[in-house]
RNA sequence: GGGAGCAUAGCUCAGCUGGGAGAGCAUCUGCCUUACAAGCAGGGGGUCAUAGGUUCGAGCCCUAUUGUUCCCACCA
């Protein structure tokens, strides 16, 4: 044991060691243990190319408090971490690197080298987060890291592809995609973000083939896509319309002829009611397409710019042709008129490039069947969301879920595991590349070019990382998981997939609990952003205040679900209590020495402060333990706060002194023993927050054999449940308090010392004033204390006061102003008159005494009686003042 | 167009199943009291957005309104 804390509170110079110590003991590490139960978490893996930011601070922290808790509640607690391929963001990045190291293109460089540079990426920059985890206290399991593109998470996603494919769940389909023209892919429907743009309603003219001197007139926000046109489309029950039906028109400067068709989708209420329909550029116009057997024609290349159907624009950027084309459109005639409009423009989520709709050859996964399971896990809270109102959105996006296109044309990520034998055409699926076409015999096989979306790996995390499709003995313990901790911002991308490719694969849903949290924003309540520069680096923060104040920031004054702000002030007031447990330890430490007794002697020995601070801790115990089991961190952060700031360091220290500094004896080594028996408690339950210096002063601490981290949570116990000695200090702290008041009131100096008088109203309260002697002198400098039980016994020139329980009279001769005392008494006796008053109104409400609970009217009852007396006391003292 | 969140002290936010409005910061007063000035003690400050309703009782439940933020959506 080493008495010596240093004295100064330095988060740098522990931090780092004592999570060194966490990893050398394994105190990390979960065992399949079938004499414990299991508690799972698994970590939403951070992008391989990620730095650390404030969303993961927030997001770990709370996984982290959730996992520590469990921990020390005796659960085999697991906390599994890895990182994630993120084909995408990662592709676009090494492209980058690549083009600014070597000036190449990955064409140019091959598929081969370009993933040999994407796994060196992988290499230099996957572990750097994972540094950064460490240095925020992340309790994982590292030796279970995994990574989505590792040998298991690999195995696991082809076999999730063949079952699917095999259950024709999964197929490859000619359809409509999102396609960036930047990024060179294709997108999910998730991935494409909406954006309200600036654009223009273009009103064009199409000549009818019988007279060309007659229009049909179409509006559209893209003209640049008429080259694709292949007919006009109104609704038959249009009257407009009605009789054109099946008569052609023309496409200005195109030449070509376009039927008018009858179709129920166009609205009439709409623009002109009337469409052109452009199967290979929209979504719509290609369903309407599939119902008429329309031609498909692409006026586009893959980069978007346009092709050789549009004629002399080929090769143009498809803006700079829309700008062209107009205007030549207006030279020539075609256009009535030009409107300004507000365009909701779909963006691609990682390069914001407008997306481009293409036709093409896909992979899809089919969602119906997969949905429905998932929309009843939710019914029957097989899965639950915290707070329930998230369930809302995902119900709402798995009722409306279209198929999910799963081929991305990028090289990094899980290579699709279909092949086409290039002599009859036959697509094979499996996991490993066939020698011979099954059909045919052919040995000409060529494999998909394709990868998978990142999320379709990402679906199967909770239980690939496990080992799944194996059926090892972590699957088996710690699956399904308890909890999913993540933001609501990915409830689309991952969330609902994880819960349909586990029943699909697993006939259970991947995790109980999904705790949905917000975003940590800026202190104006900006979103965090590259671009506007305004996001705040954790690991500056910690460096500057210690991960502990950090995480404290991120938990206290939280709600599920909702957004928080990060602010300095905020940040301030964290690192200040983590000074302030410091420094009280540092003074409970130097007040010990030697050894420390044992429990049955002290507690044979609790005088009423030591039965006070127990049974309070006690309290906080229970009553943290109940806010954490419903999710609810930011109460439980308080309470401790509360505890430790208030009751441990404000009242029990200060009370205790006395003792410390006293003869040796039994009554000093109680307090003692007391001071390091809440200490200890104390420490624990904070520790899940602040687990750094938590562990580094418990380390310090006398009889602590095991590591804080691997210890035992405070259980509430009947056994330190003192409501009596509760009761009883709260009316002496009043009293101390009334004493601060009027002295402060009255101006009285702080180092003046003064003596009081107690005129009791209640039966017991003379046992305590007389024992709550010592701590009038401590904690308001009172020297000495007399309790009388007759007025004429209280000298002249006093002030007063009262307070359930006595009243309080401190002789100050030459102090007393008169004046002051009169209108602080006044003071007290407005403040009772109007709690009388409330009181009042409700006991004199008929329907309040007998429609309201028994025990509400008695505690009304009891609170009248109270005031009364005070206001008696009150009066009086004033009567006799004013004469 | 559909849905959701938020509106509480000067600021930022808590307030769990309805039963006397809280915290941090800021502000005012007094204290360098031998753990801590990153501190101690005391004080001021809120018709809980508005209007109705349910209830003995509403910051909390219901309805509408206003403001604000966000999500979803194929509307020319």
């Amino acid at each position: 044991m080493n008495n010596n804390l240093p004295s100064k509170y330095n988060p740098k110079e522990f931090e780092e060691r004592i999570y060194s110590t966490w990893m050398e003991e394994n105190s990390f590490r979960a065992e399949v243990n079938s004499d414990k139960k299991p508690f799972t978490i698994v970590l939403p893996p951070p992008n391989i190319t990620g730095q650390l930011h404030m969303g993961h601070a927030l997001d770990h922290t709370l996984q982290d408090v959730l996992i520590r808790w469990k921990r020390m509640q005796g659960y085999e607690a697991l906390w599994l971490p890895g990182t994630d391929h993120a084909s995408i963001a990662t592709e676009v990045k090494v492209v980058e690197k690549i083009k600014n190291e070597e000036g190449k293109t990955k064409e140019e460089l091959g598929r081969e080298e370009f993933l040999k540079r994407a796994w060196q990426w992988k290499d230099e920059f996957g572990g750097r987060i994972v540094e950064q985890m460490k240095k925020l206290g992340d309790s994982c399991d590292w030796s279970r890291e995994r990574f989505t593109m590792d040998e298991g998470c690999n195995e696991a996603v082809k076999e999730f592809f063949i079952k699917l494919y095999d259950k024709k769940l999964i197929y490859r389909g000619h359809r409509i995609i999102n396609w960036c023209p930047d990024c060179h892919t294709t997108l999910s429907d998730a991935e494409v973000e909406h954006e309200d743009t600036p654009g223009k309603y273009y009103y064009v003219k199409y000549p009818y083939v019988e007279n060309e001197n007659e229009y049909f007139i179409v509006a559209t926000t893209r003209p640049e896509t008429i080259f694709g046109d292949v007919a006009i489309a109104a609704h038959p029950d249009d009257e407009r319309y009605k009789h054109l039906i099946g008569k052609k028109v023309i496409v200005p400067i195109v030449g070509r002829e376009i039927p008018i068709i009858a179709d129920e989708y166009p609205d009439m209420t709409k623009g002109t009611g009337a469409l052109k329909i452009t199967p290979s550029h929209d979504p719509n116009d290609f369903e309407i397409g599939l119902r008429h057997n329309l031609e498909q024609i692409s006026c586009m290349n893959e980069d978007g710019t346009m092709n050789e159907v549009a004629g002399k624009y080929n090769d143009m950027d498809r803006y700079e042709c829309r700008k062209a084309f107009v205007k030549e459109l207006e030279e020539k005639g075609y256009i009535l008129k030009i409107e300004d409009t507000d365009h909701n423009v779909g963006t691609c989520y990682r390069c914001h490039t407008i997306v481009e709709p293409r036709v093409s050859d896909q992979w899809f996964v089919a969602m119906k069947d997969l949905a429905e399971p998932a929309l009843k896990a939710g019914e029957n809270k097989d899965v639950e969301f915290v707070p329930e109102r998230f369930t809302k959105i995902y119900n709402h996006w798995l009722e409306n879920i279209k198929d999910w296109c799963i081929s991305r044309q990028l090289w990094w990520g899980h290579r699709i595991p279909a092949y086409y034998c290039q002599e009859c055409g036959e697509i094979i699926v499996q996991k490993d590349a066939p020698n011979t076409c099954s059909k045919c015999g052919s040995t000409n096989i060529k494999q998909d070019e394709d990868v998978l979306d990142t999320w379709f790996s990402s679906g199967l995390w909770p239980f690939s990382t496990l080992g799944w499709p194996n059926e090892t003995e972590d699957l088996k313990y710690f699956y399904p998981t308890d909890v999913l901790v993540t933001g609501y911002d990915i409830i689309f991308f991952w969330v609902v997939r994880m819960v349909f490719s586990a029943l699909e694969m697993t006939d259970v849903s991947p995790f109980k609990y999904v705790f949905v949290h917000g975003l940590v924003r800026d202190a104006e309540g900006r979103k965090m952003s590259k671009s506007l520069g305004n996001g705040v680096d954790p690991l500056e923060i910690i460096d500057q205040y210690g991960a502990d104040a950090l995480r404290f920031m991120l938990m206290t004054g939280i709600s599920p679900g909702n957004d928080t702000r990060f602010q300095v002030e905020k940040l301030e007031s964290c690192r200040n209590f983590a000074n302030k447990l410091w420094n009280a330890s540092r003074f409970v430490l130097m007040n010990i020495e030697g050894d420390i007794i044992d429990e049955k002697t002290a507690s044979a020995n609790y005088k009423i402060e030591d039965k006070w601070i127990i049974s309070r801790v006690n309290k906080a115990a229970k009553e943290m333990t109940d806010n954490l089991e419903s999710f609810e961190l930011g109460i439980a952060a308080q309470r401790i706060y509360d505890f430790i700031w208030n009751e441990y360091c404000d009242w029990y220290i200060e009370i205790v002194k006395p003792r410390l500094y006293g003869e040796e004896g039994v009554d000093k080594d109680t307090a003692r023993f007391v001071l390091i028996k809440v200490l200890k408690d104390m420490l624990k339950l904070l520790h899940p927050y602040m687990p750094f210096i938590t562990e580094e002063i418990w380390s310090y601490l006398p009889n602590t054999d095991i590591r804080l981290v691997r210890s035992s949570w405070p259980v509430f116990s009947e056994e330190d449940n003192f409501e009596e000695a509760e009761a009883n200090m709260e009316f002496i702290m009043e009293a101390v308090r009334s004493i601060r008041n009027v002295r402060a009131e009255m101006n009285v100096a702080p180092s003046r010392k003064a003596r009081a008088i107690f005129l009791p109203s209640k039966d017991n309260c003379e046992e305590y004033l007389l024992y709550g002697a010592s701590y009038f002198a401590t904690l308001s400098n009172i020297t000495e204390v007399k309790i009388v039980n007759d007025k004429t016994q209280i000298g002249e020139d006093t002030a007063s006061s009262v307070i359930d329980g006595t009243e309080i009279y401190l002789p100050l001769a030459d102090l007393i102003d008169y004046e002051k005392e009169i209108e602080r008494l006044e003071k007290e006796k407005t403040k009772l008159q109007s709690e009388l008053d409330r009181v009042n109104k409700k006991l004199s409400n008929e329907k309040f005494m007998s429609k309201a609970p028994e025990n509400v009217v008695n505690e009304e009852r009891e609170k009248l009686i109270k005031y009364e007396s005070m206001m008696e006391k009150v009066i009086e003292r004033l009567q006799s003042l004013n004469k």
